[in-house]
RNA sequence: CGGGGCGUGGCUCAGCCUGGUAGAGCGCUCGGUUCGGGACCGAGAGGUCGGAGGUUCGAAUCCUCUCGCCCCGACCA
């Protein structure tokens, strides 16, 4: 391919509105446009890198025999109001009417009523499809004999996300891989679970990058386990946690944190009462030990500190579809521990677990924020389970620039609820799978998912099978996804340079980069376009840089930033010699040759180069 | 949703405070000289200053509304 021919204009400058490292460079490299918030087009380079991602993800799946379909991306409200997501989904789901709806609008109008637009939608753009997929199943598998089954399409999502940002990492319109599997039961569920984790092992392992299966949160509802795949790049939103002596690795969502024991048990304990102790101004809760006073004390260890917070708990009665009620709970934690919403979450079997507004939280205290305290409140308290055995400690007392010391929480609470994994784990905690190893961080960007669905959608939707007893079932169903977009965004982030992007050679938009540093000088042309179409010839993927008019440096400079794997160049000053020169761009090494030994040479470097990365790979 | 910021040629930005004929660099076109890490000279093309309304003799500039885009936040009771 000619690069005076392709569809590309490389900017010297980053744009302003880019603040991520893959949106940056994708933009100088032309690689993407954005047309909206969110939106992006994939121009030429791009979208071959997505494409060669798609084809490895459609190789490894056809080896587990997953089939692959297309289903629409505008779906009927009606498939959305049978599971119940119509209403649960809330405005991810962009909702919208089609003519026949705006006509009954325009009618009612016309009688003079004010119709709720709204509730005249009658279409949304898919976000994810479990709804088409249990339709189509469901009109077209009866019988046990045709499970089990895995169905997969690569489309495009939409989700109107509250705040759109990051470039591709979090766009509102996205490319996606969403597979769903249908099974007679459980174990042959969980099989396949299995079987498209080590699918996914393949299909990251071959892209080239570093990733990590992750044990992740499965939400209140449906799953019962789910891995999440993570490219690892500083950049990422998540955090995870992997202990150094075992397989654990989660993210910290969900990452169990080691129950710690209370390191001063051979202290007095002391009562609650007489307790408050003035503590003006005294809002941080580091601080909240360290300036108390007594007698015997001045001041306490951190972890003698504990911090309350007020919680509404919104439940769902899933299955009616409509209803949802509201608790109001407390959580009490060491202070110097982070509070996990979502282990709270799961606990309770909740939908959601918010914060209480803070007006609501003062006035039931009747105290301000940062003397709130769960002894006096009559609310169901749970206790994370580092302060099991503890006592002694401060906490809010409920009265504004006071703390109460020698809290005990199973003795002190009005309504105690038990000691519980509350807390986010650390890095330098200690596993408590093994016992042995210690927490090491990481940050990870989540490319993937693999979900056990079980039968959320199968019964709300009908979806049904006959056993050989002629009995009716559910299927049980799996998801997995894999953001195509997402991912080939993440592999630049983990794979770049101060010049540009460093491209894993498995989904380079071209392996060869091929430049013609004279191309006034008709020796050096010829000698070009023969190597072009070599290496061509050979199977390697080549952009020719034959644009006329560009210094060398210019078209370096470019080569460096659009970051494919191998430069080649052929310029008077090597042919002089009578060589071309080869660089490695990550790397940096360069090696010389007689040009007729393009081929050869080339096929060495991505030898070498695909070794490398085998090396490097996830674990 | 809350808070902040920004909209001026394709890109990065100046001009706005203090109203008076719309600018620079990069990129693009043409001519010439160059040619191994973003060369130089000369000549050009390209902008309803996001949009609407208002104030004014006169608005990129002041006022009002609106749209778009970006960031921060949804955190410590």
């Amino acid at each position: 391919m000619k690069q005076s021919r392709l569809l590309i204009q490389t900017l010297r400058e980053t744009p302003r509105d880019a603040d991520v490292v893959s949106q940056q460079l994708m933009i100088r490299a032309g690689m993407i446009q954005k047309a909206a918030a969110g939106i992006y087009s994939y121009l030429p380079l791009a979208y071959r890198s997505i494409r060669k991602f798609e084809e490895i993800v459609r190789e490894e799946l056809a080896r587990d025999g997953c089939q692959e379909l297309l289903m629409p991306s505008v779906l009927p409200a009606e498939l959305w109001q049978e599971s119940g997501r119509w209403t649960f989904y809330g405005d991810e789901l962009l909702r919208f009417c089609d003519r026949k709806a705006k006509a009954e609008i325009a009618e009612r109008r016309g009688r003079g009523e004010t119709p709720d637009e709204r509730s005249f939608y009658n279409f949304c753009l898919g976000p994810t499809h479990e709804e088409v997929i249990t339709d189509i199943v469901r009109k077209n598998v009866r019988s046990y004999k045709q499970l089990p089954m895995n169905l997969f399409q690569i489309q495009t999502k939409f989700r109107d996300e509250r705040r759109p940002r990051f470039g591709l990492m979090r766009g509102r319109e996205f490319t996606m891989k969403d597979g769903y599997s249908f099974h007679v039961d459980d174990p042959d569920a969980d099989r396949e679970y299995w079987a498209m984790f080590n699918a996914y092992k393949r299909i990251f392992g071959r892209l080239g990058v570093k990733f990590r299966p992750v044990e992740a949160d499965s939400g209140a509802i449906g799953g019962s386990f789910t891995h999440e795949f993570h490219v690892l790049a500083g950049s990422g939103e998540d955090a995870i946690l992997s202990c150094d002596a075992c397989e654990y690795t989660s993210n910290i969502e969900k990452t169990e944190a080691p129950a710690l024991p209370f390191a001063y048990a051979q202290e007095a304990v002391l009562p609650l009462k007489p307790s408050h102790f003035a503590t003006p101004g005294v809002i941080a809760m580091e601080d909240q030990a360290r300036a108390f006073k007594d007698a015997e004390h001045d001041g306490l260890p951190p972890d003698h500190a504990s911090k309350f917070y007020l919680l509404d708990v919104t439940s769902r009665i899933q299955d009616e579809v409509v209803g949802e009620s509201t608790q109001r709970i407390g959580l009490v934690i060491r202070a110097d521990h982070e509070p996990n919403f979502v282990k709270l979450r799961n606990l309770l079997g909740a939908e959601a677990v918010e914060l209480t507004a803070i007006e609501v939280a003062e006035e039931m205290a009747g105290a301000k924020s940062g003397f709130i305290g769960p002894v006096e409140l009559n609310v169901p308290i749970y206790v994370d389970r580092s302060l099991e055995g503890a006592f002694n400690l401060t906490c809010g007392a409920n009265r504004t620039d006071y703390h109460h010391f020698g809290f005990k929480p199973d003795r002190d609470l009005k309504q105690f609820q038990g000691f519980h994994d509350l807390r986010m784990a650390q890095e330098g905690d200690t596993c408590p799978r093994c016992g042995k190893g210690r927490y090491q961080a990481f940050r990870g960007i989540e490319v993937g998912q693999v979900f056990k669905l079980g039968t959320k959608y199968s019964k709300s939707m009908g979806c049904t099978f006959l056993d050989d007893q002629g009995r009716e079932h559910p299927m049980v169903m799996g998801c997995y996804g894999i953001g195509i977009t997402r991912t080939v965004a993440a592999a630049i982030e983990q794979n770049y340079d101060a010049d540009g992007i460093l491209w894993p050679w498995p989904i380079a938009p071209y392996q060869i980069h091929l430049l013609n540093l004279d191309p006034g000088n008709a020796e050096v042309a010829t000698v070009a376009d023969r190597v072009e179409r070599e290496l061509e010839a050979a199977g390697f993927e080549v952009l020719h840089d034959d644009r006329e008019g560009l210094s060398p440096g210019a078209k370096f400079k470019d080569a460096d930033l659009l970051g494919f794997p191998l430069r080649l160049m052929v310029g008077s000053k090597g042919l002089k010699d009578g060589v071309v020169e080869l660089r490695d761009r990550r790397t940096k090494a360069v090696v010389k040759f007689k040009p007729e030994g393009a081929v050869a040479e080339v096929a060495a470097a991505r030898n070498r180069i695909l070794e490398a990365l085998e090396a490097a790979g996830g674990r």
